[in-house]
DNA sequence: ATCAGTTTGAGTCAATTTGACTATAACTAA
DNA sequence: TTAGTTATAGTCAAATTGACTCAAACTGAT
């Protein structure tokens, strides 16, 4: 059996100088923008909520950035993903999906960064479970402050995202629980894509696409004629991470 | 002046056995997967090739893979990838996208390694140029052997994606030169998605985009009634690498 | 010089989809 | 009972798409 050689190197925890910067290899982390929707506190219509944490050191003490952490050996980077998210916010997303690798040299003023985002959505039982402190709050996504890092860019490409796989794919039952109206699922596109949209067609159109299923259950006590409940079947995105080869 | 704190570690090169490799942390690596249109040897028609290096060292001595290498400290993920490209290949392409980061936990048997794919379109002026070699060859999209580490996953990802983003955006112009007559692009498409397209229905959608323009010349030399030469005029995707801060 | 063959490029027409709008059904609250 | 509100079906013109026809413009062979 071959003994495995060995080479010694130094890690930098802390302020190292340009130099030695540069001769340590890029450090590796995993954060993740999670969308909820909740309704807004002046029109009570629903919109769109990340939840940040606040960063407990340097760099960045005191600002809030995305939940994450660093990748561990033993799992794979979506388990990373979603075990960090449980562990910084308590939340166990409907959705989860890789965003994008962000490895720009100067993300972190104290070391070479490189971070596999993921962008996850929950439902709104789920986002109101959710751990609240001190150190954990939800933001509006179009209210967001000046974030650590580069993480104003980085919800703001996951929100074009968002909006661009609502536009084609199938992705906004996720928000939703498995029986939903479809002012609801309307309600939806209007939060995220910010517009308002006719009932009529509308529904013409979720209607005509084969994944919706219709129930026999209406959904009672609401104020006026009670909303037939639908159910959606199809299945989650094509990717690497929901196929065969992670 | 504070001191950086140091932690000393130690990295396992080789054959590490599984308790050491669980706590060496994963190494990140750059890989792209190339696409340029070639004649097919057998109709003539443009299909979908890709250059693959073959491995001259083990895990997997001898077969074929995806060219890529280790991220180094001065550059970005995008720069890397680039910069192997050209290494590697000779190829400067003309676009250049992101296609996902791979971080299974056994993509290769002797340690840990995030692979951070980016995928490109190469010119057919410059694919010819490219340096093929004993050890650098160019293979058909779909006619490809058994592949190293998990790379033939990693091509079925990226021909997803280019089909995808081929039949939404406007992509199918890297494939061409400057300027082009609306045919080619035709051919593009047939020969990406494997499809015939009725000509006349085809070129009526293409016109109709309006980052076509139209331009006073013709092609010359070919046996039949010269075709007007157009030109692309929009600009790449909104990628983060393309965007602001990547 | 003429004709056959081929590709470019414009246009026609019915089928389908989309956007704006109307009307009715079904419920609650007063 | 009635006014108010949402759910849901349906109508109709405009826009888009798919299948198809036809003239224009070139080459190469006769």
């Amino acid at each position: 059996m071959p003994i495995a050689a060995k080479r010694v190197i130094t890690v930098y925890t802390t302020s190292a100088n340009v130099a030695e910067r540069q001769s340590a290899p890029p450090s590796l982390a995993i954060s993740t923008v999670i969308f909820a929707l909740r309704p807004s506190e002046s029109s009570g219509r629903p919109t769109l909520w990340i939840p940040l944490v606040r960063r407990i050191r340097e760099p960045f003490k005191g600002l809030w950035a995305l939940p994450g952490g660093p990748l561990t050996h033993a799992e794979s980077l979506q388990d990373a993903a979603s075990r960090n998210l449980r562990e910084t916010t308590g939340l166990a997303p409907s959705y989860l999906e890789q965003l994008y690798a962000f490895g720009g040299m100067h993300r972190s003023p104290t070391q070479r960064v490189v971070s596999i985002v993921y962008w996850a959505l929950v439902q709104p039982t789920e986002a109101a479970l959710a751990d609240e402190s001190e150190n954990v709050r939800w933001f509006r996504a179009d209210k967001l402050g000046s974030l650590a890092f580069d993480h104003n860019g980085i919800v703001e490409y996951a929100l074009w995202r968002l909006r661009n796989k609502l536009a084609y794919g199938s992705i906004a039952y996720h928000f939703l629980g498995e029986y939903f109206t479809l002012a609801q699922v309307r309600e939806v596109y209007e939060a995220v894509l910010d517009t308002q949209l006719d009932p009529a067609n509308f529904r013409r159109q979720i209607k005509s696409t084969p994944e919706i299923e219709e129930t026999g259950e209406f959904l009672q006590g609401g104020k006026h004629r009670p909303p037939r409940l639908y159910r959606f079947t199809g299945r989650p995105g094509l990717d690497p991470d929901n196929r065969s080869t992670p």
